[in-house]
DNA sequence: CGCTAATCATTAGCAGTGCTACGCATCTCC
DNA sequence: GGAGATGCGTAGCACTGCTAATGATTAGCG
């Protein structure tokens, strides 16, 4: 019968050890665990038609870098190189991205994207925000500049290494 | 050779129309865009051992619910039901939840967590928080303090409808 | 009452996206 | 020149979402 998503508390704001983040309880993680999986899970399909998210995220990634070895690629996108292989295999099959041999480094093969991948770049640019947008837009002014301060704190959490 | 994560700016910050979301451009969604999608995906990997993530989160809202249905629970979690049937099938299978028939209807059989489930939860419960609060830990308490003042606004922005 | 609709769950099959293990080609360094 | 490192690719697995179709049961209407 309920049609919205909720934190499923099992019990979390018990304080049932030490509490290792200094402002942030159990139950304010759980929540914050909670919404990123749900987030995240929806944005993965609210995305353009034509093109998957991990392609258009990839794809994206090309056009900002001009050239790029497949190695870069899977660093950047946090994946490991062989899944990142298949993802240019799969743009490449679509005319999206071209692949050349490197000059100096014949073990390299530098991907960079077709005419045909800027114009899905472009055509896609807005579409891929819609969602995000339209959930931004139903927010109060306030809500939405809490929700814009966290960014860069969002990101950092992002960073890897120590 | 980078080795960090960066938003993939192809541009978006150059205004191509309306701006509909009043004080976010379009960078801004982009960038908050990319970083749900990562947080989503590594909150996905970083999980506890020996339960998925999803039925992880499915096996936490029967606990807390008690007693509900497949669809129910299809509804809550925002799968579809044969989804959700799977999921739970994989539950049972594992001896984390049990099925019983709805006396009333019987169409419709009612899953509800085992002692063994139970314990489960009990024992992944701070595990599988660690990798969020690990990278909160690491923020500065200003940092801290605007992801969880966003916290409301994001739990706002996953209710559905209009 | 009896037939038809709707509802709940499930099965079957597909797609997307991550992983590890392994192999091949190539480069680097001694 | 050969050993090990490096870059990419293939093969195969796991997880998780979907739609379409089926079966069982219930609810509603004439």
């Amino acid at each position: 019968m309920p049609a919205t998503t909720r934190p499923t508390s099992t019990g979390d704001s018990r304080p049932s050890g030490a509490r290792p983040v200094p402002g942030a309880d159990e139950d304010d993680i759980t929540r914050l665990r909670f919404v990123l999986l749900r987030l995240g899970r929806r944005l993965r399909h609210e995305g353009p038609e034509g093109i998957t998210p991990t392609q258009l995220s990839a794809l994206s990634v090309v056009g900002s870098a001009g050239s790029i070895t497949i190695g870069d690629l899977a660093a950047i996108e946090a994946v490991q190189p062989p899944t990142m292989s298949r993802i240019v295999a799969a743009l490449e099959l679509d005319g999206w991205v071209e692949r050349v041999a490197d000059r100096s480094d014949r073990r390299v093969s530098l991907v960079r994207t077709t005419v045909k991948g800027e114009e899905e770049l472009e055509r896609v640019r807005a579409e891929r925000n819609a969602f995000l947008a339209s959930r931004l837009a139903r927010l109060t002014p306030d809500e939405r500049a809490a929700v814009l301060a966290a960014l860069p704190s969002l990101e950092h959490m992002l960073q890897e290494g120590e």
